[in-house]
RNA sequence: GGCUCGGUGGCCAAGUGGUAAGGCAUGAGUCUGCAAAACUCUUAUACGUGGGUUCGAUUCCCACCCGAGCCU
């Protein structure tokens, strides 16, 4: 028995993901390659419910009749995270495959994406809050100390200066007692994966056009009303780029030239961590047209 | 016109008579339940200009230029 083909759509933000996916899809469809496809979004921000405008979720209209995934899936009020992500995303791709459809994977999540991709095997243990607060008091010298003490093997690969990482390593071994098992698992899936390559220049001028765009579109009232509906500031402040700097500017703590320029800065470093992460990766086809990934889809599913 | 304070790498900002912290930005990278996160490494010979004192000045003195404030 094969495996079943997942097409897999990358690249920085602002690249033009979302419609190069409902392109794919359509033109399956059209050229009869498949009975159809779908899209199943990995991205850490449209998850949430309420998160549209800021987070670049693909509209009604947009989606162009193609059903979309992993999209309002969870409330912005509590963290959702890669777990209950890939729980979800597996099961969709399920769905989808079962009708012999296409699952067309498509985000900016570089972990979201990996978790499917290299079917990450992700210690069933929950955060634990209250653990976590007693770890957080401690140095991080002194947790690193201790993940020495409890899992030498993991102590030797981690980051011992990432705190966020050294708690949840000790998380898991003290809450299962064992060591932190291992993540690697090979891909259950026959993998296209297509990478949208653009300069740092035209990324730098996507997002600003995009970003005037959003305030058009009702960005900053899109947060009004998330305050309004419940949704803390430190929260908003966590969910980072446009929610961080709007909600700051929202409580009159910055300007708007400040707002402005923030997102615009933050959003251009995201765009390279997320290239530093996609780079790894040396199977992903890099492509600069639409034209080259529909000659690549259609290889793939003819083959 | 007079007085005061200031002029340090792309930006902000310490500091010293023996050639100069840090932060941000930049560049590279890590990646086991917050990933738009967290973390690591990293560039640059930067002390407004011209003189003087000194073995030696970015640091002291003089003049000038520029900026901010105050005064008449």
């Amino acid at each position: 028995m094969h495996k079943p083909k997942l097409i897999v759509i990358l690249g920085p933000t602002a690249s033009g993901k979302s419609d190069l996916a409902v392109a794919i899809a359509r033109f399956i469809a059209h050229q009869k390659l498949a009975t159809g496809a779908e899209v199943i979004s990995a991205d850490s921000r449209q998850v949430y419910t309420g998160l549209d405008i800021g987070s670049g979720k693909i509209t009604q209209k947009e989606m162009r009749a193609i059903p979309h995934h992993l999209l309002n899936v969870a409330s912005p009020k509590r963290t959702f995270t890669v777990t209950q992500y890939q729980r979800l995303a597996k099961k969709a791709i399920r769905t989808i495959t079962k009708e012999n459809r296409i699952p067309i994977l498509c985000g900016g999540t570089g972990l979201y994406i990996d978790a499917i991709t290299h079917n990450y095997i992700l210690p069933a243990v929950p955060p634990q809050p209250l653990l976590r607060k007693e770890l957080e008091l401690q140095s991080t010298e002194m947790l690193f100390a201790q993940l020495e003490q409890l899992d030498p093997h993991r102590a030797r690969t981690i980051d011992r200066h990432n705190r966020r990482r050294l708690i949840r390593a000790l998380e898991i071994v003290l809450i299962t007692h064992s060591p932190v098992p291992e993540l690697k698992a090979s891909s259950p899936y026959d993998l296209l994966t297509i990478g949208i390559t653009r300069t740092q220049e035209e990324i730098a001028s996507l997002i600003e056009k995009r970003l005037h765009k959003r305030i058009k579109a009702g960005m900053l009232i899109e947060v009004e009303r998330l305050h309004a509906n419940g949704l803390s500031w430190k929260r908003l402040d966590d969910l980072g780029l446009e929610y961080r700097w709007v909600s700051r500017f929202l409580r009159g703590l910055i300007s708007k030239e400040l707002l402005l320029e923030k997102i615009l800065l933050e959003s251009i470093q995201y765009a390279k961590r997320q290239m530093t992460w996609f780079k790894r990766d040396k199977t992903i086809h890099w492509i600069t047209s639409e034209a080259e990934a529909l000659q690549l889809v259609k290889n793939f599913l003819t083959q």
